[in-house]
DNA sequence: TTGTAAAATAGTTCATTCAAAAGTATGAGG
DNA sequence: CCTCATACTTTTGAATGAACTATTTTACAA
């Protein structure tokens, strides 16, 4: 998780609860007092207001509780975000530069062992790196709050292993590597597809 | 533009301050100053402030000044609703209800006269009439939020009186009843890019 | 017991305050 | 006349207190 960068007591209130609710330390549904975050963090009630406004409109925080999202969420969330890696990885298919391949290459071979901290975070880079090759910075910074969500069940899928992981984006891999955009948004769709139900079944289980 | 609605302070000063960038009455590269929009408003610098936090993070304000997009902004905002747009369209040819056809309909007829504001509304109903078909309230939201960027250049078009906007609109309406989802994709994609080239022209000719 | 009203407690909202930072004007020295 | 240091002003950041609201607990009657 992300270190916080706390130049100011606003900024140390958002990126302490936001890692909180991401690393799962604060779990869906928890009602959020003011004041005992503001004690926790060490700051008066004043930037902590300011920084659930904040995630409210980012969607981690609904009606004072920590976001959980339903089933529908998740096939929502997904489905947005296949648009979005689609449309990102024919551009990468057609565009990466070699530099950016040799990343996305390491980005997958990174994932293929390690912690769970570590895989989640090759994982995530890897995607990054795909959807950065649409070359546009509002795309990249929506999928990036969707990350946000994301991050939530990602790593379930680690945790829970799922199969193929490390097969499939070595495949994508392959499809951006020999310069084939249909191919490889293909595979990508069915990628995430695989993830959701993967997901999906987990996400019944606890409900 | 919406009514502001003030049930509290905070709301009362987000919408108010939302409304008067999307209005024009604040200009874009504004410096907001808390006291003042404090005191316009009648309330303290304390919901005013959550209510910049807010808006900053949907990115009307950027270091405490209006949201002025660049000419680049303006391409990639294009470029991110066009993906989801089209995307929506396909699903609108397929499933659209015959009753939201109808509204559909009034909607493009709605947009041939009127007064400016009158006009902007009912093309934006036709817009959102469209995306909701996506079925998916995650990008419903997405694209609304995008929307608040977009009105502040769909008025441009309006009162610039781009040509042949309800043309399209009928051919793009006519493509959906004909439950033709290629065909309205394509077009709309035509549409949306005339509306960004129609855009840039004027939006060079400010500056 | 069970339901309900009153009281107590906890939490939120907003205004106010003060300190720190940023910005601006003024004037002395080049 | 320009430049830079210094004083002054404006603005922001953050804490706190007071008023209001919601929630929980308690007490008592049915």
């Amino acid at each position: 998780m992300q270190v916080a960068n706390a130049s100011n007591a606003y900024r140390l209130a958002y990126e302490t609860i936001r890692n909180q609710i991401l690393t799962g330390e604060l779990t869906g549904g928890t009602k959020l007092i003011e004041e005992r975050l503001a004690q926790k963090i060490g700051v008066s009630r004043t930037p902590v207001r300011e920084a659930i406004r904040r995630l409210e409109q980012e969607g981690l925080i609904q009606e004072k509780r920590v976001y959980k999202p339903t089933i529908a969420d998740i096939i929502h969330s997904s489905e947005f975000r296949t648009l979005i890696e689609c449309y990102a990885i024919k551009k990468a298919a057609n565009n990466m530069s070699e530099e950016n391949l040799k990343y996305l290459k390491q980005a997958v071979l990174d994932a293929k062992t390690g912690s769970v901290e570590e895989i989640v975070s090759a994982n995530n880079r890897f995607h990054s790196l795909i959807i950065a090759e649409s070359n546009n910075p509002i795309m990249i910074q929506e999928a990036k709050k969707m990350d946000a969500i994301f991050y939530l069940f990602n790593r379930t899928l680690i945790l829970n292993k799922r199969p193929l992981l490390y097969e499939e984006h070595v495949q994508i891999y392959k499809a951006i590597e020999a310069r084939k955009p249909e191919l490889a948004s293909r595979l990508m769709k069915e990628h995430l597809e695989c993830d959701l139900q993967f997901m999906l079944r987990y996400t019944r289980k606890y409900k």
